[in-house]
DNA sequence: TTAAACTCTATAGTAACTATAGAGTCAAGT
DNA sequence: ACTTGACTCTATAGTTACTATAGAGTTTAA
């Protein structure tokens, strides 16, 4: 199997497949004559779980780390479990930093209406520092 | 006023107004003999303007756009408005988007506990392909 | 005068790729 | 055999908005 197959049944773009290779998360195959890279079926396992990893967000080196555990059959897993944990913790606090932005645009929106012209927008005004409706008030 | 100052009273870094000043969001100041950047306080109004809009994650290009029309005044203001729409857009789909991953994470995370060993840990089970509780599925 | 604090430019690094150029490889059709 | 198109290769630049650093010069206070 080439490369595109292997892109097609992994869900990895060709370039992401060898970025990993770059990277150290998948392993280098081997090579036709030709020089391509050449799969087996047993490499879809690894860049599908590493698209999963992804899917969640974590980062490569997170996803590394989850692939060196997983040659330790016998360790504890406590560690996947701490990182799931940091991870949401991560993502709720973006999360929240997301809805702040929210509110403030929310609240802006409304200061002006399309009828308007530049120096009477109410948007420009509350950003501006002279301003006393400002962005970070309520 | 140096850049210090002017960095404490903008509430831009030092290196930030630098950068600004290379992509064009301000215009070079006037230097002294020593070759320091020098600048007056109506700089502080459009160094602030700019970090308000940063707050609100507007990109550099489109706080530019802003500061362009600001120098404008009788243009109608329509695209202020649509730029603070668009931008409510980006914010709430990438809101979904994390929610979306944050249900996925909740629901990944009571797969496992601490007391079991990598070859029997949950989560990495349905981070795997071959697993049928896949992270994409409810 | 000298040391600390400040500033300068230029460059590399960040994350995880995507896009591109330029060259080589392969399979099918004529 | 030849050509064409699809595929692959490597290497490099680009993305965003900075931060961090090196190495050099400037200013200020003691």
């Amino acid at each position: 199997m080439k490369i595109s197959e292997m892109s097609k049944r992994s869900g990895c773009s060709i370039q992401a497949i060898r970025y990993y290779e770059k990277e150290g998360l998948i392993t280098a195959p081997a090579r036709t004559e030709g020089n391509f890279r050449l799969y087996g079926s047993e490499e879809i396992e690894r860049l599908s779980f590493i698209n999963n990893c992804r899917a969640l967000d974590l980062s490569l080196s997170e996803i590394k780390h989850l692939l060196e555990l997983q040659s330790l059959p016998s360790t504890p897993c406590e560690t996947v479990n701490v990182m799931i944990d940091d991870h949401l913790n991560v993502i709720e606090t973006r999360l929240a930093d997301l809805q702040k932005l929210q509110s403030s645009l929310r609240k802006l929106r409304p200061r002006c209406n399309s009828k308007r012209s530049i120096d009477q927008c109410g948007i420009l005004e509350a950003l501006s520092p002279n301003s006393n409706h400002s962005v970070s008030d309520g």
